[in-house]
DNA sequence: AAAAAAATCTACTCTTCGGTAGATTGCTTA
DNA sequence: TAAGCAATCTACCGAAGAGTAGATTTTTTT
């Protein structure tokens, strides 16, 4: 019995869109299978013969789709912080106290770095990277972390934050909720989500004894 | 106008230990150029001949010191995680409250981290090693880990800790305590101790609001 | 003084890997 | 149907760098 309906679907013959739009697919392909073997084992440490390898293709067809080792690394940590990026203009635009939005900005924060793209960011150490890189990768996690001791600063100001230096909180916050890119490994019994909310609590309450707030 | 005593003192004819001292001592300043290469970079992106061409040497010199590259590398790690055992070792030998000594145990493992072979050792990933060197490099983290771990839960126990996750309290002091292994650069206008006390402190309270302590 | 040992160098080898040339196959378009 | 273009491959080039061979120089020992 004939399917028309699945022969159209899945016709030989496809239009420019559904060209491009494989095009697509397959770089981003690329991109996936590239940053989990970086994110194995270091950029430095991995050749594009292994991470073709592990797409069942040679090396030449990724330099069809990327223009070198160091583009397909670039493309990688800017997938990474536009989504940090997006998660800090996010923040800023939230309404609620300054510690309300930097936690739910932390959380998030610390999600992407479980994430491939977002693990790549933290792994990546912009020595390695061309100068043209890497003041793109400068300029990028600098916004980033302008974010972070904003929203730190507005809740300092608000009240809703300790009066805390804002240089060394923002280093101790992004430290703790960097690390999980290191050892975060996607089995365990925590989702990313649990982790950050976790990592984030503990950071804001401290683990010093909870100060007993006497019923009056 | 001869001077006996100088003579004396920088004879040309060197004792058996002081030769065996002079060893010593060039193979430490190879450890020591090469940790700083590694830091300044990474230990993939650092050849050899360039280690050797801080030193005004040639790269066979280093293999006459020390068996191949990822013996250097050993040797670099292996002496930040002695320091960091020494102090994990101190801590538990020590008396007071488990919030007193896990403060102490974490100032001193910041310190740690933000020394030469101490940062080596977080920016080492054990990916990079031989079988044998990773087995070793991750035994001495796991007791390192676990020192860090009995210390909260001990905190945790006698009242002087809040009743935190202990898996999760020691990722998340250990990830920001990690961090500057990958920012601090030894200019800066705080010194490591002040660093180290700075965000301990932050972490034992977090950055929420100070429960008002009412005056009595 | 001769022999042995230690320290160091120059000049290699061999492997890995980034990147390219150019052929092949097959689809698209005129 | 011919020309053009997209996707992919095999086979290579050249540089970098780990590690070694063996010579040379210096120091130590006998």
């Amino acid at each position: 019995m004939p399917e028309p309906q699945s022969i159209a679907d899945r016709s030989p013959f496809r239009s420019a869109e559904e060209r491009a739009s494989e095009r697509e697919q397959k770089r981003e392909a690329v991109l996936r299978a590239a940053v989990r073997a970086f994110n194995a084992k270091s950029f430095e440490a991995t050749s594009l013969d292994e991470v073709a390898a592990t797409l069942g293709i040679s090396k030449p067809t990724i330099y069809h789709y990327l223009g070198n080792k160091e583009q397909v690394l670039v493309e990688c940590v800017t997938r990474g912080l536009e989504m940090l990026q997006a998660a800090a203009r996010e923040a800023q635009s939230e309404s609620g106290s300054g510690l309300e939005r930097l936690r739910r900005f932390l959380r998030r924060y610390a999600e992407i770095n479980m994430d491939d793209f977002g693990r790549c960011v933290i792994r990546t150490n912009d020595e390695t990277l061309s100068a043209e890189g890497r003041r793109r990768f400068r300029g990028l996690k600098g916004e980033i972390d302008r974010a972070m001791r904003t929203l730190i600063a507005e809740g300092v100001d608000d009240g809703s934050i300790a009066p805390v230096d804002v240089r060394i909180a923002a280093f101790t916050l992004a430290g703790a909720l960097n690390w999980p890119a290191r050892w975060h490994q996607g089995d365990g019994a925590m989702s990313p989500g649990e982790i950050a909310s976790a990592m984030v609590d503990l950071l804001v309450s401290g683990i010093g004894p909870r100060v007993q707030t006497r019923p009056d």
